[in-house]
DNA sequence: GGATTCGCTGTGAGCGCTAACATGCCAGCG
DNA sequence: CGCTGGCATGTTAGCGCTCACAGCGAATCC
């Protein structure tokens, strides 16, 4: 900086000047300097600077399983805001997400310098432990978090699990079977309330729903069950791999889909429509959860930095997209083919 | 610091030296520091740290669509071993892969003062970008890259897409058709080179491959055409979303998978055990190739910081997982049923 | 015409840390 | 007994930048 400044014939400080675009510089010195700055192949160094500034211009991301397609397109949506907003990103992600792992995250992240922390929790646990982190940083919980006193942003997920169920109560089913995600869960748990006071509502009965945990595996198990019960006529799995596997153990229970059950799932994976059956399911916006949390965010620094109140979270509507996987409810005939004995209807 | 040397009454030299594990300290020493530095809750300043060794301990990566399954676990497999080794990763997505994307890319993260870049890249001309890479930075291709005088970790494409051609054909399948990849890919490029030296091995014809990008809808279009055409017997696809899709055409056409045609994917997503039917396919393991590929950077780095030669890439082995959308080839019948006419064999 | 303002530029200090050297101490040696 | 050498510590100088302030000439004002 100071040889560019020499070269330019002026001090490292209008050099600065430049760099950061303060308007007290004279066209010609601008060039002059510009042009010094080229011929040497100058880059300004931003740790220096942000040691100078105690400004970094980095967020972290703390996420456990970056793998699954919720949490993955999130972390997209959030780099490409982070990105235009002229920040970086640099994630922790971890195994479990805990108590304990999640706070170790959120300080070495601290420790690395960053401006403010994104956590993409999802276990009632790494919620309450967001409630206990130090006030210093802003920080956000992304896809769920804390019912209160916490910026979140998230999907509806009351709304999208009512929205599934009321679909399926639309179509005649006398009742809507759940099977959910892991207990821990804090979107299992929202989409299960949400499942289950609608059916309340329409003064259904409200069937025992069946634990999973997100993974194929456990949906293909809760569907082995569900397809015993000749009397289940229409399932709202808790994600779309889930349904996956559930439509797998139809299928080879030789129920038919959507004839025999129809099937509802969440999230709206890409191979959503590529499902055996096509699969109806709720839609979520990830990559707006992520750019809006993003916003929240650095509104909540430049807040800190101004002194003002912190911010609010944000809430993102999920979207009902309608497949083959769900259709009308018919009442089963007596017998499988000719005419019946006695022909009672209904 | 200071705060801390003069509370232990030290000099804050002193401090640091019990930061950094110099043995050149009294234990009595030392442990005042410690208290001192407990009592006053300090939190060494990594920004100033960076700024005075010049080490900022952060690594660059870059990745397209984080999103697909691929990238998004290799990218967790990189950031898991980048904690073990007390690095931490900074991420530059983008959506595009192209040559210009990809440099700017590499330019923000030098700024940022990465001191070694992952790239995973895809793509031809993002390949070749690399080689123009500024050579100052130590850079790792991940996943794919340049054939020569480039770092590469990645799982041996060839080998896996022989893997799966040599599997059908030893079926019994006449010959093997393949629904490619993204022309530009390099993956896609490696698998079809890999499915056509097989065939050619065995002597078997080569039919013209059909054209994909990845998606599941590109499948289901191949997975239409294919159908079509009851010489079919045996479809290696470039990957399991498209095998996805191409399972959902060949249901709509009422072609049986696998007694009508044998499928092959690639990748073994978590859902393919429960495709229907379950999906034989090629594994990738994409946390070692994330693990592998940033000890290669490490290793670059000190390497370079110690003035030795550059680092060699790694190739991970793929593997084969048969389930139950591939059976041995059986002549079909010249009629639906029934005795046919005249028994000519063959 | 001297005081005031304004636009442009330079000076010095310091962000929090580490590297290199300097110091003082004690043991061991011939 | 003085000399060497290892050890524990202190001192000084930066790393590359920005901030606060000072300076200086030209334009503006009464």
């Amino acid at each position: 900086m100071a040889d560019v400044g020499r070269l330019a014939g002026v001090s490292h400080q209008t050099v600065s000047r430049v760099i950061n675009g303060s308007r007290h510089v004279s066209p010609a010195t601008r060039s002059r300097v510009l042009a010094a700055m080229e011929q040497l192949g100058y880059r300004p160094n931003s740790i220096a600077r942000a040691l100078a500034t105690g400004h970094t211009k980095t967020l972290g991301v703390v996420s456990s399983d970056t793998t699954l397609y919720g949490p993955a397109s999130t972390l997209f949506g959030i780099e490409r805001a982070a990105h235009l907003a002229g920040y970086f990103i640099v994630i922790a992600s971890m195994k479990a997400l805990d108590r304990g792992t999640i706070s170790e995250a959120i300080d070495r992240l601290r420790l690395q310098g960053v401006e403010g922390i994104l956590v993409i929790v999802s276990d009632v646990e790494g919620a309450e432990a967001l409630l206990e982190a130090p006030p210093e940083i802003p920080l956000v919980a992304v896809e769920a978090g804390p019912e209160q006193g916490f910026p979140v942003v998230s999907v509806d997920q009351r709304a999208g699990a009512a929205l599934a169920t009321r679909h399926l109560l639309d179509l005649g089913h006398p009742t809507v079977h759940h099977v959910t995600g892991p207990p821990n869960s804090i979107e299992s748990r929202l989409r299960i309330e949400g499942w289950r006071s609608t059916l309340e509502q329409a003064g259904a009965e409200v069937p025992a729903p069946l634990i999973g945990d997100w993974g194929a595996q456990s949906g293909y198990h809760a569907g082995r069950r569900l397809a015993r019960d000749r009397a289940v006529s229409a399932v709202f799995v808790a994600n779309d791999q889930m349904a996956l596997g559930l439509l797998r153990a139809m299928h080879e229970a030789e129920r038919q889909i959507p004839d025999d059950v129809s099937v509802v799932g969440f999230d709206d994976v890409p191979e959503a429509p590529f499902f055996t059956p096509p699969l109806t399911t709720i839609r979520q916006d990830f990559g707006e959860v992520g750019s809006r949390s993003l916003a929240v965010l650095v509104r909540a620094i430049e807040a800190r930095d101004s002194g003002r109140r912190p911010e609010e979270g944000s809430i993102v509507a999920p979207e009902l997209i309608i497949r083959a996987s769900t259709i009308a409810h018919r009442v089963r005939p007596a017998a499988h083919s000719g005419a019946p004995v006695d022909s009672r209807s209904m």
